[in-house]
DNA sequence: GCTGTGAAGTAAACACCGTTTACATACGCT
DNA sequence: AGCGTATGTAAACGGTGTTTACTTCACAGC
C-alpha cells in the first residue's frame, strides 16, 4: 500500500514552497510517531524532491526537527488558549484565577493525550531557553509557559496567591502537569484509562492551587 | 584517541558472558548519551565481537535497550534507597513520614541531575506496566514507584494523610518530581543552576505534602 | 575416547539513514 | 540578452539495524 496518496511528479523544476512542505511533512511524522519519527529523507520523499534538496532550507535534520518542534509548541499553545477562552473575567476574580489555572493544566494535559506525538516532540530536546520563542502562532501570541504565567498572575491579582507564593510558581505548576503527561504518555501509567487520567489531572490542579500558597 | 582502553582480542571462540558485556557497554553509552546513544553495533565492538553476535542474546536493539533501561531503573531505585536509609523510624512518626517522602523526592531529583543519561533512559519508552519489574537490584528489592508508596504509607500511618488523600497519591507525587526532573534535563529549565533546582525540589515536596491532604 | 548436535560466534550482504561534493537548471535582475 | 544565484539532482560515503548462510567448539551420550 502506498502512503500519502501518491506523490504527483511536479512539472516545474522549482518546488516553490519546499521549506514549508518539509515542515508540514515533518509535523505529520511527529504527530504519528514522535520526534524520532521525523526523518529527513522521508520528508523530501513526500515533497517529491531529492534527499539533499532539504539542505537548501535546513542546515541538517536537527534544524528541520527544530522547526517541527516549534510548530508543535504552537499547537500546544493554541490548545491551552482554547481552554482559557472558555472563561471571561466575570465578577468573582478568585474564581477567574482558579479557572484560568485549571484551564492551563487541563489544556496542557488534554493536548498531551490527544496528540501524544506532537506533545513529545514539543519537549524532546532543549529549546535553548523559553524567552525568545520564534513561533507565537497561537492567537494571543503566548507560548505555553507564558499562558501559565498569565493564569498565575490572575490568581495573584485576586488574592489567591500572596507575594512569596507567587515566585517561581510557574515551575512548580508546570512540573506537576508535565510530569503527569509524560508518565501517562511514555511512563508506567501508560495503560491508565483516559478518564482516570483526567480525574488525576483535576486533582493535581487542586493540589497545586492548595500547595502553592 | 582510542576508546575503552583498547579491546584485547580474546583467545577463546566463546566470549563467555556476552550478554552481560553488551548490557554493561550499553549502560555506559546510556550514561553518557541517553537512550538514543545505546547503539547495538557499538556494544558488540566494545565486547570485541562481530555485530550480529548480539542477536544470539537479544531479539533486536530494542530488546538490548530494554535490558539497559531495566538496569537504569535499578540504579535509580538504589539512589532513592540511599536517601531513605538516612532516616530511621524514631519517636515522631509524622516527622518520619515527612522525611521519607522528602527522601524519595530528593533522591529521585538528585539522581536525575547526577546521571541525566541514565535517568532519561530509565523513562524513555514504555516499560509495559510498573508491576512485574524484572530488575529489583537495589537492596530492598523495591522499584522507585514502590519506594514512593512506602513513603506515603508512612505518612498515612502517622496520620499525615487521611483516607481519601492517600488514594492515588503516588501518581500525584510522582508526576510532580518527574516533571521537574524532565523540565530541567531536557526542557526549558535547562539552564537553571543546580542549587536553584534543588531549592525548587524542596519546595515542590512541600507543595505535595500540603496539597495532598 | 569418539562423535554429533546445538549454542554461540563470524562473514557478507541488504536497506535505510544523514550528509557531502560536484553538477544541472531556470528565476529574476540588470 | 545574458548572467548570477538560489534551488534542484546525481552519486557517493560512512554509519546503523537486521538477515542469511556458514563456522567453531563445548559437551552429552554412547
Amino acid at each position: 500500500m502506498k502512503k500519502t496518496v501518491a506523490i504527483e511528479k511536479r512539472k516545474t523544476f522549482r518546488h516553490g514552497d519546499l521549506r514549508n512542505a518539509l515542515i508540514t511533512a515533518g509535523l505529520e511524522m511527529a504527530r504519528v510517531g514522535g520526534p524520532d519519527a521525523v526523518i529527513l529523507r522521508q520528508a523530501t520523499r513526500e515533497a517529491g524532491v531529492s534527499p539533499n534538496a532539504a539542505y537548501r532550507h535546513f542546515a541538517n535534520q536537527s534544524a528541520l526537527l527544530d522547526a517541527v518542534r516549534s510548530a508543535c509548541l504552537s499547537q500546544l499553545a493554541a490548545a491551552i488558549e482554547d481552554e482559557m477562552k472558555k472563561f471571561r473575567p466575570g465578577r468573582d476574580p478568585q474564581a477567574f484565577g482558579r479557572k484560568s489555572l485549571r484551564a492551563v493544566g487541563m489544556g496542557y494535559l488534554g493536548f498531551a493525550m490527544r496528540e501524544p506525538g506532537m506533545f513529545r516532540t514539543a519537549f524532546s530536546v532543549p529549546p535553548p531557553i523559553h524567552s525568545p520563542d520564534p513561533a507565537p502562532t497561537a492567537s494571543m501570541g503566548l507560548n505555553p509557559f507564558q499562558l501559565l504565567s498569565l493564569a498565575l498572575d490572575r490568581m495573584q491579582e485576586s488574592g489567591l496567591l500572596k507575594g512569596k507564593g507567587r515566585e517561581g510558581a510557574e515551575y512548580l505548576a508546570w512540573s506537576t502537569v508535565h510530569g503527569l503527561a509524560l508518565l501517562v504518555l511514555e511512563g508506567p501509567l501508560h495503560a491508565m484509562p483516559p478518564e482516570m487520567v483526567l480525574a488525576l489531572g483535576e486533582r493535581i490542579v487542586v493540589m497545586v492551587e492548595r500547595g502553592l500558597r
